[in-house]
DNA sequence: GTCAGATATCACCAGTCGGTGACATAAGCA
DNA sequence: TGCTTATGTCACCGACTGGTGATATCTGAC
């Protein structure tokens, strides 16, 4: 949680405002990422960082100010957590986007926060959580960026509700995966399970993208 | 919430242990639907069925017993508000199961209770979600069963991974389009939104069955 | 030294929560 | 009539929440 490595001043650890900042903004985020958008709150922020919820008040201006400090880390979030994908230039749009998109089953798979700030987007509209899913979103949509630019989608394919189709049926997997561990009785725990849904992702790009001018007949 | 419009009858109301019930049932039922899983309660329950909440305790044991009471009622819910495909001897795997699921997307779309219940699942892991959880997927899967055993899917496919995939890119996709009215850059509010979405799983569900020749107008 | 201002802590508020025991009132039966 | 039982109501508890004003304590500049 609060993280001062390197403090070999004798200076008696108290009275360092931007060391408690961020003990309190390291704490909300553990809390967040365990316990889930439900348990956060100031006081059992301020408790887990050691501080009065006095400071929380001062330093963030409330809960909302500490969610949106939240979603200002969020921006570095995608492209430390996500792998990129290694990309080739001989590689097909489709191709890309498979890899795109098995990174980033990898990289919720395996980071709380994100799945418990994922559940928060789809149970609340209040103000905050729309700043905090619009910050997401935007880090989410530069790491896409990559593949976008380089490559062009075939015409004739609606990629932009592919992609959305894929990338919600990919957080909500990976959502009731973590949770109930299960899915319309597909499992959703073992490595090996996840790879038959990548396996499955890949078929579907392949299909929709890779053999447009291959297979017509498939148009 | 409460309904007792029409009321001739000089007699005191009270002392109707079933009316009573049913009430408390359905308040939990609206609150659910209407402020999410985070505003329910005991005390609002109550409040809202206009009683005090010492019957929520006796009649149903507490909030435990109410969600599980809400689970129980949950069978009946596809089946009612889940309009049946309009199915045909001849359809191809493939074309009914995309009947299935826009059938489905336009149950959830206008059902806040169940989409309530859907963004419950996937940010709480405690027992009694647990079994509502179960109700709910039992219930859907005995709709599903429509399907299956009629007609089977083509040999050489995981139907069950792409079942999951779709049905889960549907739910989340339903529950962002609630709360935020957009994904990933795609609208989710108009009809024609939904048609778009629509038209793509028909496309992916083509694609994967093969059976390009069932639905040329879709391509 | 002294003093201003930043930093942190304490004490308290009103409100809500889940939960429980005691009490009132009605209905049904002897 | 009285008695039992079911139904409904009231008052209270401890714990927690978000929020705020007053106060203590340390630091650094003068």
């Amino acid at each position: 949680m609060t993280d001062n490595p390197p403090l070999p001043m004798p200076a008696p650890r108290g009275r360092d405002r931007t060391a408690t900042r961020a003990a309190i903004l390291a704490s909300a985020k553990a809390i967040l990422a365990a316990k889930g958008f439900a348990a956060l709150g100031v006081n059992i922020v301020a408790r887990d960082a050691g501080c009065d919820k006095q400071l929380v008040y001062r330093y963030f201006g409330g809960l909302e100010g500490l969610v949106d400090a939240i979603g200002e880390d969020l921006a570095n979030w995608v492209v430390t957590r996500i792998a990129p994908p290694p990309i080739s230039d001989n590689d097909s749009y489709g191709t890309r986007l498979t890899l795109l998109l098995h990174s980033y089953i990898d990289g919720l798979r395996d980071d709380p926060l994100m799945r418990a700030i994922l559940a928060w987007e789809v149970s609340d509209g209040s103000p905050h959580v729309q700043r905090l899913t619009a910050a997401r979103s935007r880090a989410m949509g530069q790491w896409m960026g990559r593949l976008r630019g380089t490559l062009t989608p075939p015409t004739g394919l609606d990629a932009a509700a592919l992609n959305a189709i894929l990338i919600a049926a990919i957080q909500h997997l990976v959502l009731a995966g973590g949770v109930a561990g299960v899915f319309v009785g597909v499992p959703l725990q073992a490595e090996a399970d996840w790879d038959r849904i990548k396996h499955m992702v890949a078929r579907i790009i392949a299909a929709m993208h890779g053999d447009q001018g291959q297979s017509p007949e498939l148009a």
